[in-house]
Parts: structure tokens; C-alpha cells; sequence
DNA sequence: TACCAGTCGTTGGCGCGGCCAACACCCGTG
DNA sequence: CACGGGTGTTGGCCGCGCCAACGACTGGTA
């Protein structure tokens, strides 16, 4: 199952080679999580459920920009849920050209049923690490973001 | 720049999602490293490179399980670094159907410039942590990764 | 009022990394 | 000889992230 642990000696030890296996591992647990329990659907599924139980309705370009999502890929994930009932799309009275999606009851529940896979596979990741290790590793990280992008101080 | 890093709170404090937008932020630093000083290169030709100098000549086959790329893109991306002359095809005496792949002078001068890109982004990627974080950072990355798929002790 | 800039949803396409299936070919073994 | 298995190749699929372009629509300004 391991596909690609092997590599070059100067490739698998380099910090954006780990990054690369562990995103494989952590995107892997999370396909098998939903696939198990998700009925289907993908992460994109995922952050529009939450983003729409979170913000509330909102038209497609704003749950693009809220998401990250690009808005071709909204369209067509919002399709995708729309046709199973997790989400509802209807005109913004006032403005012709604009939908309000709306999350649906049972999207909800879908919703927490992926929340829960979500924690779930979040344990697996983690679990050869300590409490202790846990919170020093999503620290690392969050500061590898947050300066990654770093203004020139100037 | 920073396409996504938005996302709903539920979201956007879980390590997957980190580990999503830190392998996003890595591999958004090799693509442009190799985009600059890579010839349009990209990372299965570094792998492959790099697998042929370090194992020296190789089949494809053995290429393919050295570094987890499958025999399909091997052959693709062989072809791409053939043609530029950094890769060596030559037939397996007494094996009709094996190939011999060999590096050529310019193909390890071409890895040497892509490990100077690589490190590059090593360094970047980071940046904003201390020596002694940097080295925790790996440690952690290479535990998940080490126990990750442990077998069941059983 | 007429025009222009900008937004919105949608379609269609591309790239990368990672896969799988099928095929023709070749090998070693029984 | 027949067979199983490895080999190289072609062609296709998926998920995620993008981009371009279009018609429909809006708001602001001349």
C-alpha cells in the first residue's frame, strides 16, 4: 500500500519530501474516511457543507471566495450536492444572475457525519505522536504559515 | 497568492488541512524553483534523476519500484528526458525487452543545478523556524511517517 | 439615456501527481 | 512446447487546483 515511501537518498530526507508523504498519507486517510462513511463525497463537499453551516447562505461566488474554491469548481460541486438534497439553490430576489445556496437539513446531517470522520482520521494522523508532540507539531506548522508568506518587513 | 487559505474554522485548524496547505506552499515553491532554473522540469524528472545517479544505470521497471512512480509515467517522463539528452536508453543484451537507462554528463550536471533549486526551497520553506525547530519539524514529520503505517504489533 | 466596468454562474479546458488495465513481447521454468 | 511472470508502452481515470471565455446581469458615470 506504501506506494511511494522509496526514494533517492537525497530526495527522502528533504523536509518538502516528508511534507509530500505526509499529505499523501493525511489526503489518503481522508479518502478512505469518506468513501467508508461519506457516501461518495470529497473534501470540495466538505468545505462547502461547512462553509454554508458556518456563514449561512450564500451565493456561489461567495462561498468561492470563502473556501478558496475556484468558482467553476463550486458550480459543479454544488450540483453535485444539490442532487442529493444536502443543498438547495434558488434565485437572489433583486438580483437576476445570483443564486443563494442554502444547506439543507439533511446536509447538515451529512455534515456531521463527515465531522466525524474528519476527527477521526485527524486521531489516526496523529497517533504516533504525544499530546505534548501533537501541539508542537500543529504550532510548527501554523507558524510555517503564517510567515510563510511573510511581507518584506521593508 | 494565497489561493486558499481561507476556510470554514472547522476547517482550518485541523492538521490535515496544515498539512494540506504546507505540502500546497511546498510544492508551490519546487514547481517555481523548476519552473526558473529547471528547464520546465518537474519533480518525477528530478526523482528519476536523482534514482540513476545514486543506484546508477537501471531498467525502467527497477526505476519505477526505486521510486514509487509507476511504470507508465516512468516510461512517459524517460522519454521527455531523453530527448533532451539528460537520460541514456540502450537495450539490455540478452533481454530483448528490458531497457538499460543511463544518465548522461548532462543529465547529472541538469540533477546537480535541480538539487541547488531543491535546497533553495528547503530553506524557504523554512525559513521562519529556528535550527532547533526546523530539526523538531522533521523529527515529528519523520515519526508520523515512520509509525504511521505501523503493523499491528500483533 | 447610453455606455462601460464589473460581477455571477456556467462550460470547457489544462497541469500535476498518482493510479489501473490491457497489450505485445520476452524470459525462465516446468 | 506451454505457461506464468516480468517488461515497456499506450491510453485512460481521478482529485485538486487553476484559467479563459461566455451570456446574463448589475451599478455607476457620462
Amino acid at each position: 500500500m506504501p506506494a511511494s515511501s522509496r526514494a533517492p537518498a537525497r530526495v527522502k530526507d528533504r523536509p518538502t519530501w516528508l511534507v509530500s508523504r505526509l499529505f499523501a498519507r493525511s489526503s489518503g486517510l481522508l479518502a478512505d474516511g469518506f468513501e467508508a462513511h461519506g457516501g461518495g463525497l470529497r473534501s470540495y463537499h466538505y468545505r462547502l457543507l461547512a462553509a454554508l453551516e458556518e456563514w449561512g447562505p450564500a451565493s456561489q461566488a461567495d462561498l468561492g471566495r470563502a473556501t478558496g474554491i475556484d468558482r467553476s469548481d463550486v458550480t459543479a460541486v454544488l450540483s453535485e450536492l444539490e442532487s442529493r438534497r444536502l443543498v438547495g439553490r434558488s434565485a437572489d430576489p433583486g438580483h437576476g444572475r445570483r443564486n443563494i445556496v442554502t444547506i439543507t437539513a439533511a446536509g447538515a446531517e451529512q455534515l456531521r457525519e463527515l465531522d466525524a470522520v474528519v476527527d477521526g482520521v485527524q486521531e489516526r494522523l496523529l497517533s504516533p505522536l504525544t499530546a505534548a508532540q501533537r501541539r508542537q507539531f500543529v504550532a510548527l506548522m501554523s507558524k510555517l504559515l503564517a510567515d510563510g508568506s511573510a511581507p518584506p518587513t521593508g
